[in-house]
RNA sequence: GCGGGCGUGGCGGAAUGGCAGACGCGGCAGACUCAAAAUCUGUUGACCAUAAAUCGUGCGGGUUCAAGUCCCGCCGCCCGCACCA
């Protein structure tokens, strides 16, 4: 029967009666966990990258299954989240119900790929047995002090009055609205990623990851080595005390404390509480002014770098402690809160942005570092070569050293260390959002916030809810969830209305796929043990530094709680690339330039559409769709179907009694060297070559046909060979081959994958070429264990040398060996 | 602005410093056919009537017997970060 998407449905239906695909974990064979990122359920069907990422990550554990790995390949949903719910608002129909449809449809066409995915394993994240644990596992780190509350400074879209996730921000507008986001201080949940930072940068180097995607995490973390330094603080005329009733510390972050001598003024953030703190009476009004002002700046504007600085005077004065200088603290949106203390020592002489600022509101300028001593550079001069100057008993100590010196003497007074800030910043996991997990804390007016205990998780998420957003979490307005008892005294008490970030959902799912029906712990750990870290973990680049990064801090906060002994969950990660509409665009509906998979899947069936995914893109690239693609993988699936017609009626592939001659030699090396190549290039992701090879095999194969004494057991070996090798992009297909045209047992996914003979590989004579400085004249065979005194030899007798040469003479005779020889001549 | 990546025929794309363009698409020519489609065979970087020669991996330099590959400086595109103190 000619392949079609009929073979399709065969093979599925039997493939799941059978239970071909269902792990047991106590099979032979060393485990190997293949994990793809899950994916959102969205209500169209499966699109491009669905299958680019999920056929061919497919085809690679396929291949795995084949050389005897025992592999762990599950797949579950990303259920939570903010499109259901915009949906909801939208159309009305409840997110729970869209969200369980659109499941079971994309579980169908997940099914329709053809794909080896153990179903029994499946996860969705938005039902009540996973988000316990989620709930659970938010309690464990509020136990361990991971979790907590504060006030911060969060992306507000005032006109559809609700808080915004950082990926909804788009340009600084909301995505739904197109209105500018504004930031606003909020009490909100946060986890203490930042307690991991050194370490999820000491961890990067043995991760076989992208280069690329260990940068990104290496710059979001942003590890910066520098001090901290302190001044003190007059305001209207008196020394600040804090509320131990000692002087007040003006701490700021600097990674040029050599420049501490020209210190002219400070600069703290508006948004900070510092700047409320050191504002006098006398300015309130206009510090306030600002405060306003700046939150009215959209991120547009506060990220252009062409902007004017802006900035008031708050009344106080810093004290400088090595000079006793008493410099003006200013207040500027250019000093970002979150970032260090909030706080900016200003050296105008030698930091661009401060030397524009000083500029502008006509603050000093001191000159502090120079080139060499006595030079007078440009200002502001901010090399980090040179020496002091004017810096009293430092004058003359190199840059680097001074800051050493400079801090040293600090810290004898207690106004300065050497320190690490980092970039990285907690992670802001609450949302005034319905469709997430509900937080699982109470508040309680006597107690305070208190975790729900563990028996009563779930926390569930009422069905009835009006979650139209008007500024307040919509669980707020949900009284039979919000009432509720503290656990502490019993009194009465309100939940959290929050729910969570859904990357948190997503941060430790690769942990409970391997025991997704435990209901008494969030997984076993000695089933973990068995199957975890994952080994392949494949999806889109755009998760480097959110969700990789998020889940690579649960894992090493979950090993630190004793339920994990290792410090990574995903050993090894690939990236697909991204497959762009035909003219060369991202696919977009706007665009017109989608490429929906279903009509080819319906015409041609499955697997031409998953091997032309194989073939026409380098894997980790992507690349523009073109239609004419599908045509070569027709024409090749053909080719295929039509050879194993061929030796169908050949019943012997045994090719150890059949005479070995040039013929033969020949086409056992193709075949052998597609055999090394392919399995090597699937394994590293590099599909389209391993393609071509099985291209170039089945060319040398029809050639080998036509010879008038072909030796049909060749044949028919090379042919199985051949389907074993296209099996895992072509599952469907060969199956059918493997099973009705060559008669064989069922199933070909249970066949061992095909090895190469190295012997087979080493040819008796070999073609090299001979280049003269670097240019090919002719070529030769030569033997292929010939060293280079031989080839020398030969060559040198070779009667087109002396023409190649035209006179010149042979300075040197360069042989690389099976490659070619060079001659170096004048 | 900083950091990273990329740039190869008409197209998708191959090339551990070692014969650039594997494999395929498209084109051209031929076979089969009344014809077309399909299929098969050959051919296909540019220049050139042809061969030879020459030129060819964004541009300009360099290292090397040998550079798409390594180094330096530009240009263009993409991505990440962005007043980070």
């Amino acid at each position: 029967m000619p392949y079609s998407v009929d073979i399709d449905r065969k093979w599925q239906k039997k493939w799941a009666d059978t239970g071909l695909y269902k792990f047991d974990p106590n099979k032979e064979g060393e485990k190997l966990y293949c994990l793809e990122m899950f994916s959102y359920p969205s209500g169209a069907n499966l699109h491009l990258g669905h299958w680019y990422n999920y056929s061919l990550t497919d085809s690679w554990s396929r291949m795995k299954r084949m050389q005897g790995y025992n592999v762990f390949h599950p797949m579950g949903f990303d259920a939570f989240g903010l499109p259901a719910e915009n949906y909801a608002i939208k159309t009305g129909i409840h997110p729970q119900d869209s969200t369980f449809k659109n499941i079971e449809t994309m579980e169908k066409q997940l099914r329709e790929m053809g794909a080896t995915f153990d179903w029994d394993y499946e996860l969705a994240t938005c039902t009540p047995e996973y988000y316990k644990w989620n709930q659970w596992l938010f309690i464990q780190l509020y136990n361990k002090g991971l979790a907590y509350r504060k006030n911060a400074p969060v992306n507000w879209c005032d006109k559809c009055k609700t808080v915004l996730a950082n990926e909804q921000v788009i340009d600084g507008k909301c995505e739904r609205c197109d209105s500018e986001v504004v930031k606003k201080n909020m009490t909100q949940w946060f986890f203490k990623i930042t307690d991991y930072a050194q370490e999820l940068l000491d961890c990067l180097p043995d991760l076989d990851w992208p280069e690329k995607t260990k940068k990104i995490q290496t710059n979001w973390i942003g590890r910066s080595e520098g001090s901290q330094v302190a001044f003190t603080v007059e305001k209207d005329g008196e020394i600040l005390k804090d509320e131990n009733g000692e002087p007040l510390k003006l701490e700021v972050f600097t990674t040029r404390a050599d420049t501490f001598m020209g210190v002219t003024y400070v600069v703290v953030a508006p948004e900070s509480e510092l700047c409320s703190k050191l504002t006098t009476d006398e300015c309130k009004a206009q510090v306030d002014d600002y405060k306003l002002f700046t939150s009215k700046a959209s991120d547009i504007d506060r990220m252009s770098t062409t902007r004017e600085k802006t900035g008031v005077f708050t009344g106080s004065y810093a004290i400088h402690p090595l000079n006793g200088r008493k410099v003006p603290i200013w207040t500027s949106d250019y000093v970002i809160a979150a970032y260090g203390t909030g706080v900016v020592m200003a050296v105008p002489a030698h930091d661009e942005r401060d030397f524009e600022f000083a500029t502008k509101f006509g603050l000093d300028i001191i000159r502090v570092v120079a080139s060499k001593e006595g030079a007078e550079d440009e200002l502001p001069y901010c090399e980090k070569k040179g020496v002091l100057v004017n810096s009293d008993e430092f004058n003359g100590i190199e840059m680097h050293a001074a800051i050493d010196a400079i801090v040293n003497k600090l810290a004898t007074m207690g106004m300065g260390h050497k320190t690490v800030n980092y970039r990285l910043r907690d992670w802001l996991i609450s949302r005034q959002r319905y469709w997430g997990t509900p937080i699982p804390m109470i508040h309680c007016e006597k107690c305070g916030v208190v975790p729900v205990p563990e028996k009563d998780l779930p926390v569930l998420l009422p069905y009835d809810v009006e979650f139209t957003p008007d500024g307040e979490s919509p669980l707020a307005k949900c009284d039979s969830f919000m009432n509720c008892k503290c656990p502490k005294c019993g009194g009465d008490a309100k939940r959290d209305p929050d729910t969570m970030d859904t990357f948190v959902d997503s941060s430790w799912y690769e942990f409970r796929y391997p025991d997704n029906k435990n209901n008494d712990a969030i997984f076993d750990k000695e089933k973990i043990k068995k199957l975890l870290p994952v080994d392949k973990y494949v999806g889109g680049p755009e998760h480097a530094a959110m969700h990789l990064l998020y889940a690579r801090f649960i894992c090493k906060a979950m090993r630190d709680m004793g339920l994990i002994d290792f410090d990574e969950p995903f050993k090894s990660l690939v990236h697909q690339g991204i497959i762009l509409g035909p003219d060369g665009n991202r696919m977009s509906k706007s665009r017109g330039n989608t490429v929906a998979p279903d009509e080819y899947v319906a015409k041609h069936g499955s697997d031409v559409f998953r091997t032309y995914l194989a073939f026409g893109f380098a894997y980790t690239e992507g690349g523009p769709w073109n239609d004419d693609g599908i045509q070569a993988i027709l024409k090749f699936t053909r080719r295929v179907e039509k050879l194993a017609e061929d030796v169908a009626s050949i019943k012997d592939s045994d090719i150890s009694k059949i005479e070995m001659g040039k013929d033969e030699k020949e086409l056992n090396y193709v075949l052998n060297y597609t055999i090394k190549s392919a399995t090597f290039d699937i394994d590293r992701f590099q599909f389209n070559t391993s393609v071509a090879r099985m291209m170039e095999l089945i060319n040398a194969i029809n050639k080998y046909q036509q010879l008038a004494n072909a030796k049909p057991q060749l044949v028919r070996y090379a042919a199985e060979k051949l389907i074993l090798l296209l099996s895992p992009f072509a599952p469907h297909m060969t199956e059918e081959i493997w099973c009705e045209t060559f008669g064989n047992e069922y199933s070909i996914f249970n066949q061992k994958w095909p090895s190469f003979d190295e012997s087979a590989l080493v040819k008796d004579e070999i073609e090299i070429a001979v280049q003269i400085n670097g240019k090919v004249m002719f070529k030769v065979d030569i033997p292929a264990d010939a060293d280079q005194a031989a080839v020398e030899a030969q060559v040198k007798a070779d009667e087109r040398l002396e023409k190649a040469l035209a006179g010149r003479s042979i300075v040197k005779f360069i042989y690389v060996k099976g490659r070619l020889a060079n001659i170096v001549a004048k």
